[in-house]
DNA sequence: TAGTTACGTAAGTCGTGACTTACCGTGCTC
DNA sequence: GAGCACGGTAAGTCACGACTTACGTAACTA
């Protein structure tokens, strides 16, 4: 399975669609795609996607495929957005004392 | 200017990459293009993207344009993913807890 | 075993978006 | 004012991805 960054997957309006979906439990694709305005096997695709950025893991139960969310793709993202938002908040700082400094505000 | 999901920016490499350039303080747009593999017009249609889900604001400098971050871009996506972050958890806690009762591990 | 349910996958279509080059406007500089 | 840097915009190309329908497969059920 080819890795895929967690964040592009969720760049997609109808893969978030169905990660709201999944947050109060696991779900099957059938009763995801009952719910959106998509075909079943369209789903199906894109919690491929998801799987592959281990936004969800996917446990079969009978004939059916219960998907729900994984930590790990989330914690990702978590991760790389926290890092970046600390950055640019001490450039904000920053900035914001220069401007002061400058008494530009 | 209209609005755009700041989250669905965030989805393509290239304008992370770009956002990762003014991480440190404000840059110009040639400045930012002689860095990536992509011409001048491309970084300059990726700024208004940007710019157009206030992921970053512009500034007029002469004949330069000094682009920056945004926070009010930064602060919607941290806002979408902490929220939805604290309901899976709240998910992965039930969860974790039931299968206890369950002695499913 | 035959039928049904639930999914995944293949194949094909179609729109979109990420590029390119060419061009135009704007603001310094000599 | 002429030339130059800087950058936004127009127009066109091209690949990719988000869909669809059709089909194949695995697992319950009668």
């Amino acid at each position: 399975m080819t890795y895929r960054a967690p964040i592009e997957a969720l760049g997609d309006p109808m893969r978030r669609a169905i990660l709201e979906r999944l947050v109060a439990g696991p779900r099957s694709v059938g009763d995801i795609a009952s719910e959106l305005p998509v075909s079943r096997p369209a789903v199906s695709q894109h919690l491929r996607v998801l799987k592959e950025a281990n936004l969800v893991t996917e446990r079969r139960e009978g004939t059916r495929r219960l998907y729900r969310l994984d930590p790990n793709g989330l914690a990702e993202v978590r991760t790389y957005f926290d890092d970046f938002w600390a950055r640019a908040l001490a450039e904000f700082k920053q900035a914001a004392e220069h401007n002061e400094t400058k008494g530009e505000a």
